[in-house]
DNA sequence: AATGAATGAGGATTCATTCAT
DNA sequence: AATGAATGAATCCTCATTCAT
């Protein structure tokens, strides 16, 4: 009786949807309602609650999508090239995503719900995604040579992101543009990633 | 004879409250309810509205009370001594407040809040004193040869300000410690305002 | 095929709740609840606001409902028949209406409402539907010889409905029945209409 | 121990209270809160529930106050004048009351607030002394041919009080003047007291 | 699949009143 | 007598979610 749609159709209302939470949550934290978000992407509460099964989940979705593409991210890195450059690659798509500052709002937005068990899951593999990747690099890096080795990686990709999510901030409240950054932020990683050390001066 | 109610009690109530508030926002985060505030604080409701005018009310005295807190930081540094070891004495100041995982995941919450215009105001307020006080003394770093010159002062204070956010954002997330890191903490600082100019290279 | 919802039901949804804030401000006075509405209505909370964004907005609901029909009661005075008849016909409404002892109860409950300024706007604009119709008629019973002319047209219309406002109350406090009244009220308009002066003599 | 302190002082204090609360419940309705009407009267909370031991009874005391000055005004009539002549003197003293707009909104508010049993028994109480006051006027005057005889003086009385109602009415709204509008009341007061029957003129 | 009306628990805030000082 | 802080029940309103159509 009830023939599946067209389920093109019906992914394509999904991403709808999904760029609308983006927005909502973006322009309103935490307190976007689903009455905004259903505004905004055009569609009656009924459809939202077809597609998702409650506000968080669209929230998680939202969160899931952007791990799949981090861990593509990750995937289509040459094994073959430099990790060092593969880092500085990850760290410039990360520029790239902040560019749209709605990005950086609602990665604000999101990480202040994390009290939420459902969200703080899924941020957490948002998380785990980006640092599994980047510890791969990392031992790579190590062992190249490219990296400082009197830091345990983990140390080096959690700073890698704490780097990023600095910038997000500076993004999220109107006082950095991404793009403008992008060079000081690679030079903070080829900092970390290099140490000290060296006296940089005679 | 109209004796004025003791106004040091009534201060003391209100810092329960402030305290309530910044324990409630660091755990629920912006969903965090007045009825949670007074439980922790425990206050009746009648009592916390006699005291702030509404929830947001709270959170602006909070952060009002931190911006002025910074001030006095700014306030007490020696104008003698080196400029940048008061840069150093700043971080060293945000390190200590991260310390309370409260304190991040408080700055977090807020954060996620500044859709709401009062409190975009005081966190804009917070950000400004900081700003204010690291430009100061950034500017004199750099007339003393202590900073990198080819970057203006108010990138290096927001890229200060960044790092801190950025290390704010491990600590809420329980990815990091900031005691732990307040080392490389300081290192990042120290590369920032050198710049990476002289390649360490045999 | 998105099917408008039936707005038929709607419109007789919202009477529902109309009527019964009729009743409930009529009991309680300003001081009715929307629950008591809502459990008058039959309806819950949550539909009563879908419905009316606030407790006020029923109430100028239902004052604008009043004026309506008060503009249409005058759009449907036959202009061929003598003003002076329409007059008597237009106090014969208010009789039928306070008929109702509600009526006149909610009357009072409103106009002690009034310190709000869109309670005030809708009170404000049904005044002026009544002495914009009134006048008119008055204006012509005045050219027809029908009604004195030592006072303006403006001023009769205010004592007509200063005249009903007084039975209002009467029925309101429950000391007078608008149906024993009427002949009375009919009495008094027409003194006020001929004056006292030109004592009637065949 | 404690002694009880002057009572015209007591007394003054009262009556500052209760000028206060005829200004906050004519200014605001029956919404007029406490901490209005102490502010107003320059008095704490604390010192209103001494005076006052609730709301309503502030309400109810002002109400009393009333009653006694309308009982007293009857008292003063002189037996010896005409009673039509009283009646006019009636009038004319609820013409001086409504002078003051704050009169007109007062009686609007608390007719507004007859919900409440107490506030009802004291309105009643009010009602009657002046219905008690007129009735025996309006007997008198039947008696003495100076008052129609085909409607009991219960009904007039009523009447009288009735168009007293529609111009505080007028009054409150701001449509109406109480001085402008005294002769034309007394004009009203005239045609129901002899009625349009009999062409009062040999 | 979609619509939007309906639900009702939950939350911020108000305010009359009490009470320690 | 006076003060004003404290209380908490009551109220308006929000919003995620359900459901009949």
């Amino acid at each position: 009786m009830a023939r599946p749609r067209d389920p093109a159709l019906r992914a394509a209302r999904q991403l709808q949807i999904i760029d609308a939470g983006l927005t909502a949550f973006a322009d309103h934290g935490p307190g976007a309602t689903t009455a905004q978000i259903c505004q905004i992407a055009g569609v009656s509460s009924g459809a939202f609650f077809h597609h998702f099964a409650t506000k968080v989940a669209l929230l998680v979705a939202i969160l899931d999508l952007s791990s799949t593409e981090t861990a593509e991210f990750f995937a289509t890195q040459d094994e073959s090239s430099s990790p060092r450059a593969s880092i500085h690659a990850y760290v410039e798509r990360s520029v790239a995503d902040l560019a749209d500052r709605r990005a950086a709002r609602f990665i604000l937005a999101v990480a202040a719900m994390a009290s939420s068990p459902e969200v703080a899951a899924a941020l957490e593999e948002q998380e785990r995604t980006s640092r599994r990747g980047l510890l791969d690099l990392l031992d790579r890096a190590q062992a190249a040579g490219e990296a400082r080795t009197d830091l345990p990686a983990e140390r080096l990709s959690q700073w890698i992101m704490m780097l990023e999510d600095g910038l997000a901030s500076g993004v999220a409240s109107g006082h950095a543009q991404a793009a403008d950054e992008a060079a000081l932020l690679h030079e903070q990683v080829d900092a970390l990633l290099d140490g000290r050390s060296p006296p940089r001066r005679p």
